[in-house]
DNA sequence: CCAAAATTTCTTGTCGACAAATAATATACA
DNA sequence: TGTATATTATTTGTCGACAAGAAATTTTGG
């Protein structure tokens, strides 16, 4: 076995260092490759991205500032648990945010705007035409994104994308138990949701997505309660 | 000349130089010792602080990650500006915080939390009865920040205190000249606001929380339309 | 005298190395 | 054999140095 270099990698630019590793360790955690509670080595991370540790740690910093990994001062640090029992809190965050960036894009849009909302409905009815549970989480959180885009407020787009990833994180724990029949229903709230908001109807995109976080929410409860019953029968 | 290090100072311990750095630059710009603008050089700080600049970059990326410096590739870094143009998406949102927060507290508030409150409210209007401007902002952040702790949500707390950061960053720019009288009626407010988290009156909170963010923000706005004028007249 | 190119200066991004702090292991002693 | 202490190993936090990019300056050519 030869440790032969065959990489086209080595090719990088001077300021690209901690973004890449920034955004791949970020996908990773999102989509459970690196599990919560995964240990990161920096010199591990070092090899792998062949680089030194100063960029890798700037990374890292970034990423406990998002809360995405958690750092014991001199000790290891690892990848950020998931707090199952303050769940509520992130439910209440999470409605609060569907409403507010729906109602703010009924608002604010512009023409283009529904553009790329509706760009973005095709691709998650698409997933769920294909019960591709994974699709389908991204998709929607793309689709809710970009409506919360349109409402142009970045205190709320940045709370609302972090809601979003920590609840990607939280469904993909879950996915394989994904009921692939409900979301149908999702489909139809997506596009009633489209219409009000270019009808620009603050009071019925406040109600329809208030409506639709709850259906959402009370999906996933739905899910743990399952999940959280297996456990129990172990 | 013998360079004999006389200094008390290199006494600094291992874990402690990002924090320091961080703390206090934070410190400088929300009290605009380093206004909007301000470029801030690794360098220099590093001289300062007599360390190196992995730690000081370090901290300047968590400055970063909080909108509290912008930093351009390869080029200088400075202090954020303060965004005018979308002034009214900090009122929204500083608004609807007021608001959730305060409900939140309302609901889930312990006996121990309405001590710090209470506490808080005195050193508020202890700075309105000296009619101390600076410190009238400060002890009014503090005030409505333990009412968002009391109410237990990380996620609100978390983007409340930023733009509880945002608004004395704002006000800083324009205390000379804060109208010193109507604050009284804002001691009045916090009192009453105290009165219905007690009670655990959850609808109530929402009124008066509400009523009074809108007091504020009607403040604020005063205040920047009146330094506008002057703006204008030069 | 002016504009384009070359050079210098300055700042940032990255690196390899070292020392402190902690964890793991081995040793000594009752 | 069990526990306390000493030693080793591993990992983090920090440092000084160097090279790449961009701005400022100088030089060159018209």
């Amino acid at each position: 076995m030869t440790d032969i270099e065959t990489g086209p990698i080595p090719e990088r630019k001077r300021g690209s260092g901690v973004k890449m590793v920034y955004d791949l360790l970020r996908d990773e955690i999102l989509d459970l490759v690196l599990p919560p509670g995964s240990p990161i080595d920096e010199v591990q991370l070092a090899e792998r991205f062949k680089m030194s540790r100063t960029p890798i740690r700037e990374a890292l910093v970034r990423l406990a500032g998002e809360g995405l990994i958690d750092t014991l001062p001199n000790r290891s640090t690892m990848v950020a648990n998931i707090d199952f029992l303050n769940m509520h809190t992130f439910f209440d965050a999470l409605v609060l945010m569907y409403r507010v960036t729906t109602k703010l894009a009924a608002q604010y849009h512009r023409p283009e705007d529904l553009k790329v909302i509706r760009a973005h409905q095709v691709e998650f009815a698409a997933a769920v035409q294909a019960q591709d549970a994974l699709a389908m989480i991204a998709t929607n959180a793309a689709f809710h994104s970009a409506i919360a885009d349109a409402g142009r407020n970045t205190y709320f787009t940045g709370l609302f994308n972090r809601l979003l990833d920590e609840g990607r994180r939280m469904l993909r724990l879950y996915y394989q138990s994904y009921d692939d029949r409900l979301p149908q229903r999702f489909v139809q709230e997506h596009d009633d949701i489209i219409a009000v908001i270019a009808n620009r109807d603050v009071e019925e995109a406040d109600r329809l997505a208030r409506l639709h976080a709850e259906q959402i929410v009370q999906q996933i409860q739905k899910l743990f309660a399952r999940e959280d019953r297996l456990d129990m029968a172990l």
